[in-house]
DNA sequence: GCCAACGTTGGC
DNA sequence: GCCAACGTTGGC
């Protein structure tokens, strides 16, 4: 069981829209770094991931689970990159910031404050556990 | 294979 | 809207 945090921007896809395929889950296309890649490729079925919104809101407003490992991402031409079905699980009861996250010394070695550029990052079960409280789960 | 130029991402 | 960080491209 590992843990995951993946980005997107609400303009491009929100939780909202995940949640609205809540039942069957959504692909999570348009990957196109290799760290993230080989990211998507290390996740199992049935791990969770934090769902962040960047840009617009810049906090961590839910929780989603792999439902599918990788397999070639469709909207990729090249064929090289992967996707993976995500469906969202449950909403934070409060969306946990960049800016609670970064006060939290506890968190500071994070990969999103450290590389905030990547869109698929890796979280340990500490850093779960303390981002899942402070959303109020 | 190096590196400068350029494009994109994302925090501020 | 700016700019820093980073990835990619292309000339040499």
């Amino acid at each position: 069981m590992a843990y995951w945090l993946v980005k997107s921007e609400p303009s491009s896809w929100s939780w909202s829209q995940q949640v609205a395929k809540a039942a069957k889950g959504e692909a999570w296309t348009g990957v196109r770094n290799h760290t993230a890649k080989l990211n998507l490729t290390k996740m199992k079925k049935g791990d969770q991931a934090f769902f962040y919104h960047s840009n617009e809101g810049k906090e961590i407003v839910g929780i989603v689970e792999i439902i599918r490992e990788h397999y070639p991402d469709p909207s990729d031409p090249s064929g090289k990159f992967v996707c993976v079905d995500l469906k969202a699980d449950k909403p934070f009861k409060t969306p946990v910031t960049l800016v609670a996250i970064k006060e939290e010394k506890a968190l500071a070695d994070m990969e999103l404050i450290k590389f905030s550029r990547l869109s698929v990052q890796h979280v340990t079960a500490d850093q779960w556990k303390r981002i899942c409280k402070m959303g109020g789960l």
